[in-house]
DNA sequence: GTAGGGTTAG
């Protein structure tokens, strides 16, 4: 058959326009419309096709070589009458497809062909066949390459990677030059898949076979090698093939890799020497701006805009996003408004990728019901909000436990025409899990189902997860059966989520039987054991279990272990966790480290407490107010007040203000460091010049006073017999709306009681046990005592 | 060049 341009574009126009229809119609109208038949779809019709003989059906495929949809519409009905055609058939209906061109027709018979494993002949000898034709060598090397790249296609589509390499070599055998495209194809998806190794390695073999790279093969290995973190060997290709398209993909390497500064060096370069322009430069702009971000190195990120902005790619709003997105991700918001600000000043257009990054800074930032507040502002300031934004207002909704008008939502979005994706049904599956209803989330997932879309791991591991922590032991183990039927594999997270979820549930029992199910126990397993022990209150036997376990372990676990084994006062056992974590180098996060601290210091724990403190500081953790607050609180406690001033002037260093309570922390210690010698004059020296001087700067601070300052200022007072400044504290906190507490009561009583004063004392008494309900009984022998001292003084005893 | 969203948190 000759080729020609007009005749190929014809044929394609007409199959478009049949495969428009569906093909059950095209099948039916074939057999119902004789008229309409050609001479060889009459013969199929007027034969018995499972009586067909090999032969006759390659015959009959022969004949139809002019019209390529006659020869599928046979494959098609042979394969509804359980016929399966032999090698030399499918030969001949690939070679029609081949020489009309029909791409997209080959590659889907050829999927076809490799999920049938009753084929009856391998891959490899279609290829032979195909190979041995006995038509011209041009002919034959066309049809060869068009063949074993649709092969590489159809393995790769299915994640066959080995086949598809073999089909690579196999054609290379039969002297044909495998297809770049195909190669190229084949590279790309094994990269995808995490197969660095196997691209470098193809990349190696195919070039001794005599591959004509071309360009975009340089781009891809160069992106494998970026992948690898190895970005000289990259650079080293490059310049074997300096296209601009390896460049960006080396230029992105860069950017990911951390080494943004080094592509800007690179880009000014190409700037200069003109190779960079249009979309490439933008591109490449855009890439050194979200590597800046992924550095942290804002001011950079922000003045590549201006830059940008010089060149004339005015506000760009990608390279703006990522910004934003960055900020939000450190929850940083008010720079991100700020920036967006500006830029919506310089003419830049908000859009739903935007929005979505704010709205979910919200929720991070435990402001759910803000971020619901913006999205209806955005929704109302007609912007238009995809599934992304959407969804975050599920996970806000579904977070706040309001997942009904979750369901509301999502049927708003489905008004609009937007179709619920995987991630959309998981948050909300998540959300009914959330609540308990695990009959709802079940509905969910029937009608995603029907919706033609299919759960996939993590929203099993979700549903599992919430029938878990609800208790439904046998709805767990049927959807574990039922991801495993299809095609699913459970991981560790599915697991584990079981394991602490029936832990959750307090069904201990059941949560260890599973565990003991599992045919490999991995290292996580165990951990999720530890988790879900002390999730059911047994510390102790966590414990136990953790200590076997001589390999890091996830952050939460130390966490979790550790508090549940401080609430149960097992002080020891939680002091060996914390030694675990740090020889393991699995290092807490600020706020978990503060909290550690705050447990260790109520132990009074203070070298642990300083250590740990000293190890956030190492990597670059600040410690908060309450952190350095109970630090000091711990150290005045143990009498170390040098230690604790330093702190206290590390942390004003540092611009942590100190408040109310770092205050009376260190002024109730100088007041009591020596109570003896409160009378002599003592308190003039060195810890009484200490005391004016805090006295001096926790005033000027402007911090109001609290119960607990006013209580220790008046027992300082009473502590220097100043009774009358005491009283007039005491006042001055009732006039400023406090309410005197026990404690600052009992202060100036005791005082009245020492010094004689037995009737101030006994008014106030009076006072206390009415407002607080106590019995005046309880004071009696203290009032007996006081009296009888008074007495004594009076005879000068 | 499918930016940004869903799982083991107290």
């Amino acid at each position: 058959m000759r080729f020609s341009p007009t005749f190929f574009l014809l044929s394609q126009l007409r199959l478009t326009r049949r495969a428009a229809t569906s093909s059950r119609f095209f099948a039916v109208s074939a057999l119902n419309n004789p008229n309409n038949l050609s001479d060889s779809e009459q013969q199929v019709n007027h034969l018995n096709l499972s009586k067909l003989t090999q032969y006759g059906l390659q015959r009959l495929l022969n004949s139809t070589r002019d019209d390529p949809n006659q020869a599928l519409s046979f494959l098609r009905q042979l394969k509804e009458h359980d016929v399966s055609p032999n090698v030399n058939a499918y030969a001949t209906l690939v070679r029609i497809l081949t020489s009309w061109g029909l791409d997209r027709k080959l590659d889907s018979v050829l999927v076809e062909l490799i999920k049938n494993e009753e084929r009856g002949f391998s891959v490899m000898d279609l290829i032979e066949v195909i190979g041995e034709e006995e038509a011209e060598e041009d002919q034959r090397s066309l049809v060869l390459i068009r063949v074993s790249g649709a092969l590489v296609k159809a393995y790769v589509g299915l994640g066959m990677f080995d086949e598809a390499i073999d089909v690579l070599f196999q054609s290379k055998r039969l002297d044909c030059v495998p297809d770049i495209k195909a190669c190229n194809f084949l590279m790309n998806r094994l990269i995808e898949f995490g197969k660095i190794g196997m691209v470098v390695a193809l990349f190696k073999q195919l070039k001794q076979l005599g591959l004509c790279a071309n360009e975009y093969t340089y781009a891809i290995v160069v992106k494998a090698l970026c992948r690898k973190g190895d970005l000289e060997g990259a650079a080293m290709l490059l310049l074997e093939s300096p296209s601009v398209f390896s460049y960006k993909t080396f230029i992105d390497g860069l950017c990911v890799n951390g080494e943004t500064e080094k592509a800007v060096v690179l880009i000014e370069e190409m700037i200069d020497t003109n190779v960079l322009v249009g979309d490439d430069l933008r591109t490449v702009f855009c890439m050194v701006v979200r590597g800046f971000c992924n550095e942290m190195k804002m001011e950079a990120a922000e003045s590549v805009i201006l830059e940008m902005e010089k060149i004339g790619f005015g506000p760009d709003v990608s390279a703006c996003s990522a910004i934003i997105d960055r900020y939000c991700k450190n929850m940083n918001l008010p720079e991100a408004l700020g920036f967006l600000d500006k830029m919506l000043g310089k003419g830049l257009k908000i859009n739903c990728v935007i929005v979505s990054s704010i709205l979910q800074c919200y929720c991070k930032m435990d402001m759910c019901l803000e971020a619901l507040e913006k999205f209806k502002e955005f929704r109302d300031m007609n912007i238009f909000l995809d599934r992304v934004c959407y969804n975050v207002a599920f996970d806000a909704l579904s977070k706040l436990g309001r997942v009904e008008e979750a369901i509301e939502l999502l049927q708003e979005m489905k008004d609009k025409g937007i179709v619920p994706d995987v991630i959309n049904y998981t948050t909300l599956i998540d959300g009914y899990c959330l609540k308990g209803k695990v009959v709802d989330a079940l509905d969910l997932i029937d009608e995603m189902i029907g919706n033609g879309t299919s759960p996939d791991l993590i929203t099993y591991n979700v549903l599992v997860s919430g029938l878990a922590r609800n208790g439904h032991e046998e709805a767990v183990l049927e959807i574990y059966e039922r991801m495993k039927a299809e095609g699913l594999k459970p991981n560790a997270v599915t697991d584990n989520v079981i394991i602490e979820g029936l832990c959750f549930a307090r069904k201990v029992k059941e949560a260890e039987d599973f565990f003991m199910s599992l045919e490999q126990k991995c290292p996580e397993n165990k951990a999720s054991l530890v988790k879900g022990y002390c999730e059911s209150g047994l510390s102790k036997k966590a414990f136990k279990l953790f200590v076997t376990l001589e390999y890091p372990l996830r952050k939460s676990v130390y966490i979790k272990l550790f508090f549940s084994l401080c609430i149960e006062g097992c002080l020891d056992k939680a002091h060996t966790v914390l030694k675990r974590m740090w020889a393991y180098r699995v290092e807490p996060g600020r706020s978990m480290c503060g909290k550690m601290i705050g447990a260790l210091c109520r132990l009074n724990n203070a070298i642990d407490a300083q250590q740990l403190f000293d190890t956030m500081v190492e990597r670059g953790l600040i410690p908060d107010l309450f952190t350095y607050t109970i630090m000091i609180h711990t150290y005045c406690r143990l009498n170390e007040l040098q230690k604790a001033e330093s702190l206290f002037e590390d942390m004003k260093q540092r611009g942590i203000k100190p408040d109310v309570v770092t205050y009376t922390v260190l002024l109730d210690r100088y007041l009591k460091l020596d109570p003896e010698h409160h009378e002599t004059g003592s308190v003039q020296g060195e810890v009484g010049k200490r005391n004016s001087e805090l006295l001096r700067e926790f005033s000027a601070s402007g911090i109001g006073l609290d119960v607990v300052s006013y209580t220790v200022l008046i027992d300082r007072q009473c502590k220097m017999d100043k009774l009358e400044q005491a009283a007039e504290l005491f006042d001055r906190m009732i006039d400023s709306g406090l309410e005197p507490d026990i404690v600052a009561y009992t202060a100036l009583i005791s005082s009245y009681f020492r010094k004689g004063y037995i009737d101030k004392a006994v008014t106030l008494v009076t006072e206390l046990s009415k407002k607080y309900n106590i019995p005046t009984e309880h004071f009696e022998a203290a009032v007996k005592r006081a009296a009888l001292k008074a007495k004594r003084f009076q005879n000068g005893e």
